[in-house]
DNA sequence: GCCTCTAGTAAGGCTCCTTAACTTTATCGG
DNA sequence: CCGATAAAGTTAAGGAGCCTTACTAGAGGC
C-alpha cells in the first residue's frame, strides 16, 4: 500500500522477519528509549527505566551509546520533590535534517526542518516555469539556497520529499496525471534533481501529503482516519488512518476527480466540476460578468451578490457530494477541506453540512484546514522526517 | 481502524512498546520460526537456520521448546542430493482450534478449523428464529453441536468470530444497523452466547468478514488492496488491504447502502436501489409479472426474457456506479462481487464491465466470488484463526 | 572402505540484561 | 547543623540466550 516514488524507505516487512540476535536486541532498545523521549519530551534516566520497564542500569548504558552517536543531548536538570536532582535527556535535533518541497502550480515552497521538526529554513518563491528544465532548475537552486540559508551542512539533509500534483511512477520514473505542470510529466526529472541535490527524495502526491501535513501539524491530530480534501485548480483526497497514508494498489487512492457524477447540467467529471475553474463558470451562469476569479466570486457572494451566492450554493451542494461518497466508503471521524478554496471555507461550511444532511446519515466532522497553503509542504517535511529519524538512526548507530 | 466487536486481540502496539529483555528475544525467535513453518511448509533444522539468518543450534533449541510446547510437530523427513536425511518439521495443526459463525437471514452457519485452517466440523442450519432469545438459542445450541462433532475439547477452542450484518457497537454491546435480522439489536446478545459458550468472541460485519474469506481462501488472495461488495438483502463492501481488514473509523468503512444515488425514479438510497428487493421491483416496472424472486429474474433474463434483461442491465448500471465510486476513492486492484446475486454474477460482469468504461478511467479487475455463500462463514475462521494462532502460542510458551 | 556432503549436537565465549547493593545528592525535621 | 529519608544514578555479580567452532551422525558415490 506504501506506493513511494523513489528510494523507498527501509522495508519494515523484512526487517521484522529478521531474526533477533544481541546487536538487534541492544538497538530496539535504543530506538524504545528514543522514540520514547521524541514522544513525551525530555526524561532522566531513572524516569526512562520506570516506564519503558527496562532496567536503570540498561538505560544508562544504552543513553551513553545514545549520547556518544549524538542522537541524544543533556537537557537540563529537574529536582523531585526530595532526592538527588535529575539529569534530563532529549534527542538531539541537530543529529540530521529533513527537506520538503512543494512543488504547485503558482508556487514553489522548499523546506529545511531539523529532527524535531522545527522549520530552520524556508523559501516560496513563483513558480513561472513553462518547461520542464526550468523547472528542475528552479527546484535545484532553490533547494540550494534554503539549505545554504539554514546554515547546515548539506551533508546533514538525510532525506527528502517532494509534493506535486499527480503520481509519481517509480517504474517509467516520472509523474503522471499532472496536467497543470506543464513539462513535469517528462521522465527522469526527479532523478536529475536528486542526483543534483544529492538527498535522497521520495515524490508523493500534494493532497496525500497536505493530509499529512494537516495530521501532524494541524486539525487532524489525533484522528484514527481523516480525509483532506484539496480544492483547487484540481481536485484530490488524501486519505490518513492511524497516521499513515493510505495510497490504494496503485497509489490512486482519493483520486476523486474521478468519481461518477451526473449532473443536471454538462460536467461529466467531477474534478471538473468541484474545482476553482467550476465556480467561475456556476457564477457566469447565474449572470456575473467580468474577468472572474474563483477568489473574486467567493468575495461577491459575501458581500450578499445574488449571483455569486447561488454559484457558492451550488459549489457546496458538489462537495457535499464528494464527502458523502467519502463518508460512505471510508468512514473517517473527520473530513479537512483545504486548498485554493481554503480562505472561503467559511461561506462553504454551513452549506455543505446542510446538504450532507440531505445526502446521508453519516456525519464526519467537517473542519477547514488550519494550515492552509502550507499543507502541502508540512507534510512534505513530516514525511521527510519520519524517514529521516529512521535514516540517521540506521547511520549513528551502526558505526558504534 | 481495527474495531474489534469485544474480546480484542492483543494490542500489537502495546507489545511493541515493551522492553527487548532476553525472555522477549526467545520468545520471538519462536515466533519467527512458527511463522515461517506456517508460511512456507515444513522444513528441517539447517533449512530454517539458512532461511532465518538464526544458528543452528539456536533453531535447534527454539524448536525443541516448540515441540515440547505442543506447538510443532516432526513432519516426516527429507533425503537431499546426498548426505543426512533430514527431519522435518510443521506446526501442529491440533494445538487449538477456532470457531467461525456466519449469522445470515436465511441461514445460521458455524464451523470449527484446526490451527492450520482445516474446516473439521461444519453445519449449516436454517435460521427460522424471530425473536433474539430463539436466535442466541439456535446459535449456542448449534455451536455446541458442531464442537461435539469435531471431537475436540470445548476448552480447545481458543477463540471464535461471528458475522453478522450491521456494526457490533462494543460500549452498548449491541449490533446496529441490522435491520434484516428481528431483535437482533438487544443489547448484551452476543455477551450472551459468549458465556454460554465459554469461548472468546468477536463480532465483525458479514461484508468485511467475506472480504477476509475470499482474501485467505479465495479469489482475493495476494492482491495488495481489494473491494467485496455484497449484494444480497442489504449492500455492504469489506475492504482489505496488506491482508488487514479496513474499517474505518468507527467500524463503517464500506456501508455504501449510504452512498448518494440519484436516480431518475424514486430511491433515495442507494441500498434500496442495488439490493436483490430492487431487482424485482425493476423487473416490474418493465412489465414482469407474478411473484417473483430476484433469482426467477436472473433466470428469466438468462432465457431471453426482455423484461428481465432491461432489469438486469439497470442493476449493471448500479453496480458500476458503485464500484467506480470505490474505485475513486480507494484504488482497489480487484473488486470481488458476490452475496445472493453470486449464482447471477456471470450476467452481470459483462455490462457492469461495459457501464464502466463510461463511468470512470479507472478500471479494477472486477471477478465473481469464488466462495459464494461460505465467504462470510470462511472469512469469520480465518479471522478467527488468526487471534486464536496468537492466543495458543501466548498460552503454550508462557507454560515453559 | 574411504571420501564427500548434509544434518544435527556439544562446548565455550560473548553480549547484554537484571538484580542487588552501594554512592551521591537533595530535602526535611529537629 | 546533623542525621533520616528519598530519589538518582553507578558498580558488581549473575544469568539467559545467541553465535562460533568443532565435532558426531548418517547417506551416497567411487
Amino acid at each position: 500500500m506504501h506506493e513511494n516514488g523513489a528510494m523507498p524507505a527501509s522495508d519494515v516487512v523484512e526487517q521484522q522477519e529478521q531474526p533477533w540476535n544481541r546487536r538487534r536486541l541492544r538497538s530496539a532498545n535504543e530506538r524504545l528509549l528514543l522514540d520514547r523521549l521524541r514522544a513525551h519530551g525530555a526524561a532522566s534516566r531513572a524516569q526512562l527505566a520506570r516506564e519503558t520497564g527496562l532496567s536503570k542500569p540498561t538505560v544508562s548504558s544504552a543513553l551513553a551509546s545514545l549520547e556518544a552517536a549524538g542522537l541524544v543531548r543533556e537537557a537540563g536538570t529537574r529536582a523531585p520533590e526530595r532526592g538527588r536532582t535529575a539529569v534530563l535527556y532529549a534527542p538531539d535535533p541537530a543529529a540530521g535534517y529533513a527537506l520538503g518541497v512543494d512543488i504547485g502550480r503558482g508556487w514553489l515552497r522548499v523546506a529545511v526542518a531539523d529532527l524535531d521538526g522545527t522549520v530552520v529554513a524556508r523559501a516560496d518563491v513563483r513558480n513561472r516555469a513553462r518547461a520542464s528544465a526550468a523547472l528542475t532548475d528552479l527546484v535545484v537552486t532553490t533547494a540550494r539556497e534554503v539549505i545554504a540559508d539554514s546554515g547546515v551542512d548539506a551533508a546533514e539533509v538525510v532525506h527528502g520529499v517532494v509534493g506535486t500534483p499527480g503520481v509519481y511512477d517509480g517504474e517509467q520514473r516520472r509523474v503522471r496525471y499532472a496536467m497543470h505542470l506543464p513539462g513535469w510529466g517528462r521522465a527522469g526529472l526527479v532523478d536529475r534533481i536528486r542526483e543534483e541535490l544529492g538527498v535522497p527524495l521520495e515524490v508523493h502526491n500534494d493532497a496525500n501529503l497536505a493530509a499529512l501535513g494537516e495530521y501532524t501539524y494541524g486539525v487532524g491530530a489525533g484522528s484514527r482516519l481523516f480525509a483532506y480534501i484539496l480544492i483547487g485548480t484540481g481536485l484530490g483526497m488524501g486519505i490518513v488512518g492511524e497516521g499513515r497514508l493510505f495510497t490504494g494498489a496503485h497509489g490512486l487512492a482519493g483520486e476523486i476527480g474521478f468519481l461518477p457524477w451526473q449532473d443536471r447540467q454538462q460536467p461529466e467529471r467531477l474534478e471538473d466540476a468541484v474545482s476553482g475553474v467550476a465556480v467561475v463558470e456556476a457564477a457566469r451562469g447565474f449572470g456575473m460578468r467580468g474577468r472572474l476569479t474563483a477568489k473574486a466570486v467567493f468575495d461577491a457572494a459575501r458581500q450578499g451578490h445574488p449571483a455569486a451566492a447561488r454559484a457558492v450554493e451550488v459549489e457546496a451542494e458538489r462537495i457535499a457530494h464528494t464527502v458523502a461518497a467519502a463518508a460512505a466508503v471510508l468512514d473517517p471521524d473527520l473530513v479537512v477541506l483545504g486548498g485554493g478554496v481554503g480562505h472561503s471555507v467559511d461561506l462553504l461550511l454551513g452549506p455543505v453540512r446542510e446538504r450532507l444532511r440531505a445526502l446521508t446519515p453519516l456525519r464526519p466532522r467537517i473542519a477547514p484546514s488550519r494550515l492552509g497553503a502550507d499543507a502541502v509542504l508540512l507534510g512534505a517535511v513530516a514525511t521527510a522526517l519520519d524517514t529521516a529519524r529512521d535514516r540517521v538512526f540506521e547511520r549513528r548507530t551502526a558505526g558504534t
